[in-house]
DNA sequence: CGAGAGCCTTGACTCAGATCAAAACGCGGG
DNA sequence: CCCGCGTTTTGATCTGAGTCAAGGCTCTCG
């Protein structure tokens, strides 16, 4: 688990998520201010980036690997509330202290800027405030989603549904959707799955074998999933089979 | 069922909810911009006023009234994602058609703007943007709190979290926190309290039957709540007890 | 090679909440 | 005053997912 840390980009113009961030529409000069103002910070695996009511001076960007945003109630039940991929945007301008918990699920690299100028930048540049609040809704439109699979789908399509997002994810990455079966990396343990579908990780192992036994999905190792069937995998998560498949 | 629709008001300047919605950070002549775009809707409790996928040539914000976002999955199940209550925003700049079915709760009013000319003026006017962010990252913040109790909360729990959310929010409109019992009304039916948690009308039935013989509300007629003790409820609803209660 | 630590799977049993069914409560209208 | 309808309550039963408890699989490290 002791990797070295991925080495971070030095410049904007080769950054992997350069159009997809907070910074996405940004004009040369205004990247050129916020270049002054950036920091790169490295986290590994398992690490707890941000701890639920510290203080937060510095908002940023996840540039590569996968964190969570889990909330937590005093007994110990957790709910994972967001997952961030790379570009995802971490904190809240204009707040002090962070509202969840922010762990690593892989090893990772932020694209960091400390609070204060931040805001001022933001308030000097619409593009930025324009961008952030274009992934904003986007966020919320996620967490609405969400919210219709964890108060109404049974266990069964939870684990179909997020098997789905994540594939869609996969594929809108992985520039074509090429035909043919898709196939997978599940980025998380049963564990974090079970935060996340609100569900016990003895469910999720039982679905996931359960798909497994259907030929909904297939395995390769734990984590691997091979998906034969696309519309397959939407009927068994309860959506519309044909609902936003389009380029 | 058939009142005629409230009067909507003529002039920003007395609207209710100026301070609270959209145009709140606007100065008096970016206001006199929006007021000649803006035109006030009325719809009847129980109205259907957006279907999901529909085309929306609108945004607005509610005046008075309550409305409910609800997502439907083919076979019925459904689950609400939203409450509109005074001063929210519904539709999204950008995006032309609805992707939630929108539906009065109770007689409602709304100002709206045709979507075109405002997506022009929110170009221009940062103050609307940066307002609209602000009130994009409260929603956010209330879906993933919401998710925690989709997700991991009992039954009762929720129940009592539904009530809490609601008479915190009571409180915050009737300035004061003035000490003693709060009391509060449902804006709500069963059925609707069901969709928000997740459940069926009868668990609710049941469980707001039985928080009331525990004391922990008090019931005069259907929809009126009594809460004597507003930390109890906390209690009862998993919350830290102290959490968010400062002027 | 064997021990240990993490994950993951599987089985048996339990229980919270769903489902099915019936009755009670209000309330507006004739 | 009674009727009818929408809402709510209450009861009996069922079931999907949680809980508790073993084991199994794969690494890494000694």
């Amino acid at each position: 688990m002791l990797k070295e840390p991925t080495a971070a980009p030095r410049d904007c113009a080769e950054c992997p998520i350069r159009h997809r961030a907070v910074c996405a529409r940004c004009e040369s000069d205004e990247l050129e201010l916020l270049d002054q103002i950036k920091y790169y910070r490295s986290f590994e695996a398992g690490q707890t980036l941000i701890w639920s009511g510290d203080p937060m001076d510095f908002v940023g960007s996840v540039v590569t690997g996968i964190a969570t945003l889990t909330q937590t109630m005093e007994d110990g039940r957790t709910q994972m509330v967001g997952l961030l991929l790379p570009s995802d945007f971490v904190g809240r301008p204009g707040r002090d202290s962070a509202a969840y918990d922010v762990v690593a699920t892989t090893n990772i690299v932020m694209c960091c800027f400390r609070k204060k100028p931040f805001e001022e930048m933001m308030a000097r540049t619409p593009h930025i405030a324009q961008r952030l609040l274009e992934m904003t809704l986007d966020e919320l439109d996620a967490a609405r989603e969400w919210m219709l699979v964890l108060g109404r789908k049974t266990a069964r399509e939870k684990i179909a549904s997020l098997i789905a997002i994540i594939a869609r994810r996969d594929a809108a990455l992985s520039i074509a959707g090429k035909r043919g079966p898709l196939v997978i990396d599940l980025p998380l343990t049963r564990e974090a799955m079970a935060d996340y579908l609100g569900l016990t990780l003895e469910t999720v192992s039982r679905q996931v074998s359960a798909l497994k036994k259907d030929g909904v999905i297939a395995l390769e190792g734990k984590r691997r999933v091979t998906i034969p069937d696309f519309n397959r995998l939407l009927d068994e998560a309860g959506d519309d089979s044909d609902g936003g498949m389009l380029a």
